[in-house]
DNA sequence: CATATCTGGCAATAGCCATTACCAAACGCT
DNA sequence: AGCGTTTGGTAATGGCTATTGCCAGATATG
């Protein structure tokens, strides 16, 4: 009688039950996706969301604790996304030499994030002061990212083209001028275009690594 | 009789009335970066600003239209005192080589900026993703320090230690550059110095700067 | 075909907080 | 010293929105 109420398994509205939820929870991000980044976070309604979405309010609370949820997993998986790409790519390009991989990294991450302008608006403007928790995600990301283009750098080193030396902090300015050119070119997609970007981006990083080893 | 409602420079508890608004908005510009800084600018009360400054929130109302004015000032202040004391320094420097006003500028506004941790938080990190309109103020310093910088490249250029091209680009990423390792400084106080973060940054400007032409 | 069970939408609730009306007290002028 | 005016604190109000309880409809199974 009542063992069976653990089953849920079953197949109810032509689908399968958490199949149901798993297009839900898409439907869901992608609302907050487009919410956040037209109206903003702040006024983004959860009610809006959902009308949106195609979702009532009930089963939103099923799937996410509440409207902050949403930003952090919308974040993880923007970086997420990123990082496999990237990591991808440049398996991929084990056997090229270390400045070479560095043009294929910039150029695998930039054509994916701008792939969608909403994605860095998300990532570096709203997601930005929101909670401490979403704080500390974001520096976790900040400082991947740094360590991923400081292992890049330290491999430039031991190809002879680069002075051996700590490249933390080097990596973590770079990651701001990558945000920074990102986000300037979110804000008014006029002002510069992508490529212009990420030849500048290129430079500055090459420069930045290949550096003579003192002045 | 009711001519003398418009008098108003009358001194009243002591003080002149407009000096005691004055003081009233000193107290609550400090009170609001101090729980802007802490609690965070959303969940700041407004009532809270209030009894930490001192204040009824009837002066409040008499000072700033709403608590975004109120970070709307902070953020232009800090940004404002920077630069002019950058500006000035600078002026000092007019004989000085380009490069070693490079060095001057950025001393000039770390050490500034750095003097209370506060500081670079609010900017950089509660002042992002609120309002449009906060954001179209960022944007307007953001493009006023990078053509700063860049109006100094300029002037390394004409000197003939770098190539003279469109500096517009690589002065913005710079700016992130500078950006990033201040949010990663105010963030966890021991990850870095501002010792090194100034080394770090120097030492990237200048290689963005006096380039070579072409690899 | 009927029933027990699950699902999801609607609307009520409840808490929070900005904003302002009002009143009491302080102050200067005559 | 008294009065009219200005000041400032307090407390009420009003609106907004996240959150959840409840019910009607849908669904698979016996």
């Amino acid at each position: 009688m009542t063992e069976r109420a653990a089953t849920g398994a079953r197949p109810y509205r032509g689908k399968d039950i958490d199949q149901r939820r798993a297009e839900r929870r898409a439907r869901l991000l992608d609302a907050a996706l487009e919410l956040f980044t037209s109206t903003g976070y702040q006024h983004a309604g959860i009610a809006r969301i959902c009308t949106l979405a195609g979702v009532s309010t009930r089963n939103f609370y099923e799937e996410f604790s509440g409207k902050e949820a949403v930003l952090c997993e919308l974040h993880e998986r923007i970086n997420a996304v990123a990082m496999e790409r990237v990591t991808a790519v440049l398996d991929e390009a084990r056997e090229l030499e270390p400045a070479g991989r560095i043009r294929i990294l910039l150029d695998a991450f930039l054509s994916g994030i701008t792939a969608d302008p909403r994605v860095p608006r998300l990532a570096y403007v709203e997601a930005v002061g929101v909670s401490p928790a979403l704080e500390r995600q974001h520096r976790r990301w900040v400082e991947q990212w740094a360590s991923y283009i400081a292992s890049e750098a330290e491999r430039v080193a031991a190809y002879g083209q680069a002075p051996s030396r700590d490249y933390r902090l080097t990596a973590l300015g770079l990651v701001g001028a990558i945000t920074e050119l990102l986000r300037a070119w979110q804000a008014g997609s006029s002002s510069c275009s992508v490529s212009e970007i990420a030849e500048e981006i290129r430079e500055l990083m090459l420069d930045a690594i290949i550096r003579r080893p003192a002045q």
